[in-house]
DNA sequence: AAGTGTGCCAACCGCCTCTTC
DNA sequence: TGAAGAGGCGGTTGGCACACT
């Protein structure tokens, strides 16, 4: 018998997350940042348990989630990373920073694994190797998946992702309805307009609560954000200035650095992005991905 | 138009790991 | 050293939207 679960309290509230709720849980998160999950109900009166927040906070509302269609590249990378690193979608997701482990999750149950069905003799490990990745490729690949040591002995390379996010997240920071139209920095428009959408389609059930896209985008308004004191380390885990840590600090930072390691999806169990990237990315790998595609579209065909 | 089937995805559940005391 | 609590993760489910009959 395992530990009751954290939502069996009587009042909390289940089920979809209303826009009121996500401005509320966004709102908290701009002044005080993410992490410290079980203050978050309390602090903000929402009646949901801390996980549903984290969750709410990781799988849609945070800045730099990209959502809608996979692209080629995307699946490719995932069905490989899954051919090496088996179902572990954080890990997964942590080279994809702008898709969730959820989404990759659902993505996987719901399209990929289909298609594997059908054409099941790519996706092997063992098939990688007459793709073209060799054994000792393979090796070093496995290898690193399991070594913690390598990923320290790579941060440089790893944070390529992390400062993705720190981008975002500045980026974010910065923008105003007004500004969110910018090439690159759209973070902010798509949580908005993920927002909206929601907002429309819940209205659409209910009319007596139909508001204007511009009063909604007002009151999501991010221009309070140059006010918030984000603790930039929480982006650049991997450059922590160690010399300032007392107790309370230490503790904080740890706190952050798991909140830091959720938020990028950094897992520092990963394997390092140096091997993988230049495999995952590279055009040949790319190339595979749509020959595989091809593949599978002819097998479905017959 | 109504009923039924299917796909998709947000959210929940329960277990595991890590941290704290 | 072990218990308790918090956060993380993967599997699963419920409900909505759309397609089909």
């Amino acid at each position: 018998m395992g530990r009751p679960p954290c939502c069996d309290k009587v009042g909390i509230k289940k089920g979809p997350w209303t826009p009121e709720e996500d401005i509320i849980l966004v709102s908290y998160i701009q002044e005080h940042g993410p992490g410290n999950w079980r203050s978050v109900p309390t602090n903000t009166g929402l009646l949901r348990c801390s996980k549903s927040c984290r969750l709410r906070w990781t799988n849609y509302l945070r800045p730099g989630i990209k959502r809608g269609n996979f692209t080629p590249h995307e699946e490719g990378m995932i069905i490989h990373l899954q051919a090496l690193l088996g179902n572990k979608w954080a890990a997964i997701a942590s080279y994809l920073p702008q898709r969730t482990d959820n989404d990759i999750k659902n993505y996987w149950n719901t399209h990929l694994k289909k298609k594997l069905k059908k054409f099941p003799s790519t996706t092997t490990t063992d098939q990688l190797v007459s793709k073209g990745l060799n054994v000792e490729k393979r090796n070093t690949l496995e290898f690193a998946s399991t070594s913690s040591s390598a990923a320290v002995a790579t941060t440089s390379t790893y944070a390529s992702s992390t400062e993705n996010i720190s981008r975002l997240l500045q980026g974010w920071m910065r923008s105003s309805p007004k500004t969110t139209t910018n090439d690159g920095d759209n973070s902010s428009l798509i949580l908005k307009e993920t927002a909206y959408q929601d907002r429309k389609r819940k209205s659409g059930q209910e009319d007596r609560d139909l508001i204007s896209r511009e009063e909604f985008e007002s009151i999501l308004s991010f221009e309070n954000m140059n006010n918030v004191s984000w603790d930039k380390s929480t982006c650049e885990s991997t450059s922590k200035d160690e010399s300032s840590v007392t107790p309370e600090n230490n503790k904080k930072q740890k706190a952050d650095v798991n909140t830091n390691n959720n938020n990028n999806n950094n897992n520092n169990n990963n394997p390092p992005l140096s091997f993988l990237e230049k495999w995952l990315l590279d055009e040949n790998s790319a190339g595979q991905v749509e020959e595989m595609n091809q593949m599978m579209e002819l097998s479905s065909i017959f």
